[in-house]
This record gives C-alpha cells, sequence and structure tokens, in this order.
RNA sequence: GCGAGGAUGGCGGAAUUGGCAGACGCGCCGGACUUAGGAUCCGGUGCCUCACGGCGUGCGGGUUCAACUCCCGCUCCUCGCACCA
C-alpha cells in the first residue's frame, strides 16, 4: 500500500492520546525544556494555516528536545476573551460563554489533527472562571501593590451607538459599524503603572535571547530620554509652568513657553482678552483624531497672553498653547527653543516669535540647529562646549542650584489602560461606595467573581458595561463592611488573561494558588517562544510587566518569563483585486475562475462577468477570500506534509506565501520515504540487520549531523534539504540496514511525527513504546564519516574559477599544482605563462598566480 | 522624518562566516517506463555564446591571491514608530 497520511495519522494521534506520551510531570533527573506557542484567540471561524506556521516550528522543537533528553513542558490553551464572540453575542444573543466553547471545541481538533505534541492535560482557557479567579487575583495584588489605580483616561467614545469603543473598531476617527463619529473623551478608568517598572523593563532586555528588532520596538516604546525639569515662574502669579527638556544647555534660548490645550493650567493663567481664542483653539483639538492630528504638522497655536520667566535670563517670556505639544508626554509643557529644535523652530516662524542663537555652529536664520558646539548668549557659560554632555549637566546643576529645575529621566511609555466598558472580560474584583471610590478589592474566597448571566449583551448607552444592566449582581449588600456597594461593572481587557498564563501552564490544577513555586521554579522561565510579531510591544510587554511585579512579591524566582523569543512569519496567498467604483483595483474579490494570469494581474470571472484583477500577496483573511484552511490540507495530504511544507518554505522568520505546489512536493517526499522502507502493495519491510556500506554510513551521519545543527538553530528549511538529500542517496544505494533506516526514521520524527512512528515500529520492527519515536534518544553523528578521503576543490588562475581538481584532504602543494595542470581548462588559462605564486588552502582552495 | 531589517536565477531560498555562488524545492525543457496516470524514475535548466570563452549576488568605489560575505558612499524595498521636547 502507498503511503497513506489518513489513515496513520489518525492511528498515532489516538496512541499518543490514550498513551499522555506528551503529558509533562517535573523530574529533577532531568534538564528541563519549556516551549511555549502564543494561544489562540478560538474564532468561531477555525485555525486557517497561518496558525500552524510557528506551532509546527515549536512542536519539531519539542520533539527534537524530548529525543535529546530534554523533560519537554508544551502546552496550548485558548485565550478565549475576545470582541468577535461578544459581538455575536450583541448580534445573535448567543452567550459567549456557548460560542466560546464550540470555538474551542472546533480549534482542538484541528489542532490534534496536526500532530503537535502539546500536554492536553494542561490546557487553559482565560474565560474560564476556574482560570479567571487568577486573573482577579493577581489584579488585587497588583491593586494592592498601587500598580492599579482608577485614572482619568481618554477612551474612543461614540455618542451615535452609546458606547466606548476599542483602538481597533475606530477606522478613520468612525466607528467601524455605523461609519459614525467618535470623540475622545475623558473618562475614569482602571489603569496600571506599567510607567513605574520602566527601567526595569528596559534593563531586563539587554539579558534575555529574543530578536533585535522587538527589543528595539520595545525600549523605543519604553522611550527613555535623560533631561530635566524647569521650573518657569508665571509673571504675576504663585505658579509656575515645569516643562521637561532634554536639552537644558539651551535655556537661556527659551523664548516662548508651550502648553499641551489640555494642560491643567491653561484655563487659570489665560488672560481675559485671549480666553474666546483660548477656547475656540481647545475645542478645535479636541474634536480633532488623532488621525487628523498626526495628518498635519503645520504648526498653530493661541497665545494665552499670559508671560513665564526665563529662570536663566530672567527675561518675561509668552506662554502659548498649541497642539504640536502633546499633553501626556513629560509634563505637556516645552520651553521652546526655536535656534535649536525644528519643531520650535517652525512655530516661531509661523508664528513670527523670537529666534536666539544659544549654541554656536549653524545658521539658525534659515533653520533650526541641533547639532553641537560652543555655547553662546548664555551668560556664565559662554563658550561651554556642549560635546559629552558638559553642558547639559553644567547647567544642570547651575538651574538646580538656583531652585528652578533638577535633572529627571522621563519615558514615553504610559500607564496602561486595564479596562473595557464590555461584557465578555474578567470582572475586575473591586467594590467601590457611590461615590465611586474603592472600597476594598475581593479576597481570595471570594474569588472568582463570575460574570453574571444577562439579557442584552450590547452596551448600555450611557457608555457603562453591559454589567451595569446586571443590578441583582452590581449591587452587594457586602458582609464584611456591613454597606450597600458596588460592583465595578468594567471588565479587564483581553490582554490581563494572556499577561501570565505561561505560569498556570506549569500547575494548571492547583486550586490554591496561581502556580506554585515549586511548578514555576521548575519551568519557568520559558526556554523557546514563538509567536507572532505583531505583540512585539503589547502581549510581550504585558506579561513582562506582570512577571516583575510577581517576582517583588516573592511569588516566582524568575525576573524575566521567557528566555528566548522567535517570531515566525505570517503566511501570505493570493488575493484578487478587481475595479471598484474609482476604478481603482481596490475590491477584494474571490474570482469563480481565473482565465488568464500574469506575475501581477489576470482575468478573472466573477459572477459570470470577465473583468481584470490585480494580484497581490497578503496575509490570509477571511475578509479577503485567501484564507486556506487546515483541515482541508490534511485530508487531502497529511498533516506531516503540511508541517513539513511549512518548515521547508522558508526560514521561520519569513513571510510564508502559499504555494499549494510545494506542499504537494513535501507530500511527495514523504511517499519517497516512505518507500525507502516499504516495498510493493503489501509493505514489505525492506529493513534486514545487514552492516551499512561506508557511503550509506557518510549519508546518514552526514544528515544526522547537518538536521542536528539545523533543529538547535532552528533553520528548518534546511534541515528539511538536508532530509531531502539523504533520502535521494539512500534510495539510489538500495539502503535496507535497520541501523542506517533507523535514523532516517528518527531524523524524520520532529518533522513528519506520524509517519515517523509507523517506519519505526511497522517498518523496523521496533515495539510501540507509550512514547513513541519522540524518546528514542537522538542519534550521534560520528566524525569520521563526515570527512572525505578526497575533495573537490576549486582551482582558479588570478583568482578566476578556471575549473576543479579532486584531491586527498592532505594533498601536498606539488600534488595538487600537477593535478591541476592535468586538468585541460586550467592548463589553457596557465599556457604561456609563468607561475609566479600559488595559494592553496588544502581541502579548500588552490589559486594560481600566472603572468 | 526617525528606527530596524532586507536586496542572490522565472519563483521560494542555500552558502560551514573570506575559499568551486545558486544546495534543496517549485516552475520550465527533454527522456525512460506505461493501455492509462495526479504510479514511478532519469537528465537538463543563472545570463550571453554554435563553440572557445565571457559576464554574473541592487548600484559605485575600496581592501585581498580570493568578496554574496569585510570597509566607504549611494539606490530601492519591507516593517515598525511617527510633532515624545
Amino acid at each position: 500500500m502507498p503511503y497513506r497520511p489518513n489513515e496513520i495519522e489518525k492511528t498515532w494521534q489516538a496512541h499518543w492520546a490514550s498513551h499522555g506520551s506528551y503529558v509533562a510531570r517535573i523530574r529533577r533527573d532531568q534538564p528541563k525544556f519549556y516551549a511555549l506557542d502564543m494561544f489562540p484567540y478560538p474564532s468561531g471561524k477555525g485555525l486557517h494555516v497561518g496558525h500552524p506556521a510557528g506551532y509546527t516550528a515549536s512542536d519539531v522543537v519539542c520533539r527534537y528536545k524530548r529525543a535529546r533528553g530534554f523533560n519537554v513542558l508544551h502546552p496550548i490553551g485558548y485565550d478565549s476573551f475576545g470582541l468577535p464572540a461578544e459581538q455575536r453575542a450583541i448580534e445573535e444573543g448567543i452567550a459567549p460563554q456557548v460560542s466560546t466553547a464550540e470555538a474551542i471545541e472546533t480549534f482542538r481538533g484541528q489542532l490534534e489533527r496536526l500532530g503537535y505534541s502539546y500536554d492536553w492535560s494542561r490546557v487553559v482557557s482565560t474565560a474560564d472562571p476556574g482560570y479567571y479567579k487568577w486573573t482577579q487575583w493577581i489584579f488585587t495584588k497588583l491593586y494592592a501593590r498601587g500598580d492599579a489605580y482608577l485614572g482619568e483616561a481618554f477612551v474612543n467614545w461614540c455618542p451615535a451607538l452609546g458606547t466606548v469603543l476599542a483602538n481597533d473598531e475606530v477606522i478613520d476617527g468612525r466607528s467601524e459599524r455605523g461609519g459614525h463619529p467618535v470623540e475622545r473623551k475623558r473618562m475614569q478608568q482602571w489603569t496600571l503603572r506599567i510607567s513605574s517598572y520602566a527601567d526595569r523593563l528596559l534593563q531586563g532586555l539587554d539579558g534575555i535571547d529574543w530578536p533585535e528588532a522587538t527589543k528595539t520596538a520595545q525600549r523605543e516604546w519604553i522611550g527613555r530620554s535623560e533631561g530635566a525639569f524647569i521650573d518657569f515662574a508665571i509673571a504675576g502669579r504663585d505658579e509656575c509652568v515645569t516643562v521637561f527638556t532634554t536639552r537644558p544647555d539651551t535655556v537661556f534660548g527659551a523664548t516662548y513657553l508651550v502648553l499641551a490645550p489640555e494642560h491643567a493650567l491653561v484655563d487659570g493663567i489665560t488672560v481675559e482678552g485671549q480666553r474666546e481664542a483660548v477656547r475656540a483653539y481647545q475645542a478645535r483639538t479636541a474634536s480633532r483624531s488623532e488621525r487628523d492630528r498626526q495628518a498635519s504638522k503645520e504648526k498653530t497655536g493661541v497665545d494665552t497672553g499670559a508671560r513665564a520667566v526665563n529662570p536663566a535670563t530672567g527675561e518675561q517670556i509668552p506662554i502659548w498653547i498649541a497642539d504640536y505639544v502633546i499633553a501626556g508626554y513629560g509634563t505637556g509643557a516645552i520651553m521652546a527653543v526655536p535656534a535649536h529644535d525644528e519643531r520650535d523652530w517652525e512655530f516661531a516662524r509661523a508664528l513670527r516669535l523670537p529666534v536666539r542663537e544659544v549654541i554656536a555652529g549653524g545658521d539658525v536664520a534659515s533653520a533650526a540647529y541641533t547639532g553641537g558646539g560652543a555655547m553662546v548668549h548664555s551668560g556664565p557659560f559662554d563658550g561651554t562646549p556642549t560635546a559629552g554632555g558638559e553642558a547639559v549637566r553644567a547647567v544642570t546643576r547651575w538651574l538646580a542650584e538656583k531652585g528652578a529645575g533638577r535633572a529627571t529621566v522621563n519615558f514615553k511609555l504610559r500607564d496602561w489602560t486595564f479596562a473595557r466598558q464590555r461584557y465578555w472580560g474578567e470582572p475586575i474584583p473591586v467594590l467601590k461606595d457611590d461615590a465611586g471610590q474603592v472600597v476594598r478589592t475581593l479576597a481570595l474566597p471570594e474569588l472568582p467573581l463570575e460574570l453574571p448571566a444577562v439579557d442584552e449583551y450590547a452596551p448600555s448607552g450611557s457608555g457603562e458595561s453591559p454589567l451595569a444592566r446586571a443590578k441583582g449582581w452590581s449591587t452587594v449588600d457586602d458582609a464584611v463592611t456591613g454597606r450597600t456597594l458596588r460592583r465595578e461593572v468594567d471588565t479587564m481587557p483581553g490582554s490581563a488573561g494572556s499577561s501570565w498564563y505561561f505560569l498556570r501552564y506549569c500547575d494548571p490544577h492547583n486550586d490554591a494558588e496561581f502556580c506554585s513555586r515549586e511548578a514555576s521554579d521548575y519551568w519557568m522561565p520559558v526556554d523557546l517562544y514563538v509567536g507572532g510579531a505583531e505583540h512585539r510591544v503589547g502581549h510581550l510587554l504585558y506579561s513582562r510587566m506582570w512577571q516583575k511585579a510577581l517576582f517583588d512579591e516573592g511569588l516566582v524566582r524568575d525576573e524575566e518569563p521567557f528566555a528566548k523569543l522567535r517570531h515566525q512569519g505570517m503566511v501570505l496567498a493570493e488575493t484578487y483585486y478587481t475595479r471598484g467604483p474609482s476604478g481603482r483595483f481596490d475590491h477584494v474579490t474571490v474570482p469563480e475562475a481565473v482565465l488568464e494570469r500574469a506575475e501581477k494581474t489576470a482575468r478573472v470571472r466573477v459572477r459570470g462577468e470577465e473583468m481584470d484583477a490585480e494580484v497581490r500577496w497578503e496575509k490570509m483573511s477571511k475578509r479577503k477570500g485567501n484564507v486556506v484552511n487546515p483541515d482541508d490540507v490534511i485530508r487531502t495530504f497529511g498533516a506531516d506534509a503540511l508541517r513539513v511544507y511549512l518548515c521547508f518554505l522558508t526560514p521561520l522568520e519569513s513571510d510564508k506565501p502559499w504555494q499549494t505546489s510545494q506542499l504537494e512536493a513535501q507530500f511527495e517526499w514523504l511517499k519517497r520515504v516512505w518507500r525507502l522502507f516499504f516495498e510493493g502493495d503489501d509493505d514489505v519491510p525492506h529493513a534486514v540487520d545487514v552492516e551499512a556500506s561506508e557511503a550509506e554510513l557518510r549519508v546518514v551521519h552526514r544528515a544526522i549531523d547537518k538536521v542536528t545543527r539545523d533543529l538547535e538553530s532552528m533553520s528548518l528549511n534546511t534541515a528539511v534539504s538536508a532530509l531531502h538529500v539523504a533520502t535521494r542517496d539512500l534510495a539510489r544505494l538500495g539502503t535496507r540496514s535497520r541501523a542506517v533506516l533507523g535514523a532516517v526514521a528518527q531524523l524524520v520524527a520532529p518533522l513528519a511525527p506520524h509517519l515517523a512512528e509507523e517506519l519505526w515500529t511497522r517498518g523496523l520492527g521496533h515495539p510501540a513504546t507509550p512514547g513513541g519515536i519522540a524518546y528514542v534518544p537522538w542519534p550521534v553523528a560520528e566524525a569520521r564519516w563526515l570527512v572525505d578521503d578526497t575533495v573537490t576543490i576549486g582551482v582558479q588562475v588570478n583568482g578566476k574559477t578556471c575549473g576543479t581538481v579532486d584531491l586527498a584532504l592532505d594533498a601536498s602543494e606539488d600534488a595538487a599544482m600537477e593535478a591541476a595542470r592535468a586538468v585541460e581548462s586550467v592548463a589553457r588559462h596557465l599556457a604561456g605563462k609563468t607561475v609566479a605564486k600559488v595559494i592553496y588552502k588544502a581541502g579548500k582552495i588552490l589559486n594560481v598566480i600566472a603572468r
């Protein structure tokens, strides 16, 4: 019988499940290996082939590590709170608990059919009360630490829908559904003080093995900058405006101040004559969406009429408001030094404000000069060079002595708004009084605080969460305080449950603790985390913060959760665009037929009509009609072929253009592997106990060596190609050696585990053990089979290759020259010339310099 | 604008870190076997050239006996961030 993946894959999946082949236990006599996949959001649409791209890579590594004697923890679960289920609840009235449970069942089946070696006994689901009990408990810890607080935050408020929208529900300043205008509205929101971890989040990056691009993204997101606060007294008032600047050395050039329009001091300091203009400008700013603000960098602003005193010069300078100053960064106020800051320069030019040069070296009349040089027009500091930071330090010290400033470090990182006005999330375990003040958080015995059943999932219309409708739930006669209190009706964001799930996997059934120290001390940190790069500053930063908070509480040993991180590329598919109403190719379509096809264009038939289309490679998504369902692929080619294909197509981190022909090619390769082990319709095994030939040993040990090195470095595509080569060569040699074929089965096992189990047992006659081939010790490459006695090296004349020659590895230079001269093409190049010099690196190259 | 990464055949990609560029696979061309084939197998395939040979890793320089690889200067692409003081 030929290779029939559907039959053998089912058999082995059942074997692994019934024997608990991949159930992980703490074993102190073995090194541990914790491989983590970013758990999926279980959407109703099921898995698409984008998920297996990363999951396969980590599974290959896990299977390899088991064979290398590691005790592997490879869990999976579901990030099951989220908007799509909530949206379905609103639209169709289906409880998210129900639709999510269904989706999880679908996902589970699909993941099982891909042959992943997950420990299915450790599945977690963030929407499960047994799980979110601990998410809530950690929240109370954060609250106790002062890391969770009620703060004011801007939300996307849509008056027409009467609801707060998530960022991804707002497109171009309008609601995704209905296209209603969306405003920025200040609301009291639970907020996590991630900013107080900024320095540690920055420093922790130095010690972890992550893609450099991701570390850079986090560093920039955190945005540390050193500088100073400088106080500018307001003329005629007791107050002062504190600004943050990284260039205190330019303070003598500060010719005006700018406050963000939202700055708290604006109303108080604005002079009567300017009040109307200031109000109008504030209103204008509030109505402009973030997007509009970004689109136009034209400098606008209004003078408040108030004056501040420059503490360096003693001069009075105007105080303006302008939207180029961001309320949320620094102090929301700047000292403008138009001579040496491009933004200030543009503003000064647009509004005819004075420019004063205080650093020599540029022509500040024509452009801001941001380079270095000697200080000028700066009183006692004239002549001080800016190089080396001396000027900054000296001026900061001087201001500090005058009581007008101090050195500081500022971060871009803003606190994390940790509340959604939504039903489908973890209830925040807090009781408040009627004034909205927090009375207490719930204690562990009161957790989980479960979501109440509601009749209606739509937002309340007042901006409150749908939980506010559940009166019986939201009002509590509290036995602890003896008062009637109100529950928090906001829920946590999707990123809550995913910020610690990797810890719960270590001890998923623990009722007494979120995760025992014993379990986390053994399994943590994660040795390999594979997931999409889109989470580089979200989930991957939040998780690091929670880990640090838990570390501070003594609840975990490690300060960093993920020792090694790798991203997988996206799976891309061809997407067809036809002409939309605008005449441009901007309308996504799924053609009935492709009639003609060029590289980037095609002639297609859509609803019986022929038309031109553009073809682009884009990320698979349901909306674009270009998704490939793994179930369909598995039905035709098997999970093993899909796994091998995903590994082979491109390096792990590169995007993967979906090509069915390449998938088929890997299926064909697996068939060739099958035929290496079985003969004829009755599957007569080839393997016999004969001594392997030297040629066979060379092939197989070379493959062992290459595949081992490639799996270590996660170079899965080249590992597959090494196996292609070995399969081809062994087929030519007609290999029957049980030992050689055994090694082949083992090398194939991480990539195509079902096939390998079949080859190992039925093909080679090994008994089927509970653990299977994954636990058979990995073969070792013997060095003597890796080197050839003879090598083919290139022969160059004057640095240009003109032939090759086969030589003993240790051949002398004379022997090499003799052999080279015997090669006709080399002789031709040497004809009529005299050899001036010979460069010979044994086993590498022979280069003859001839004149 | 800032930051990061990249550019190798018709395509996806290799190249032990300075030593035969193009492994492996797709595609294409040709062949064997076959009643048949979505069974299987073999050969060819960077470009120019009948050939000898020449040219080739985004472009221009440089270092070197030797450069995809190192150095200098550009161009283009992709992805982030985007008035962060």
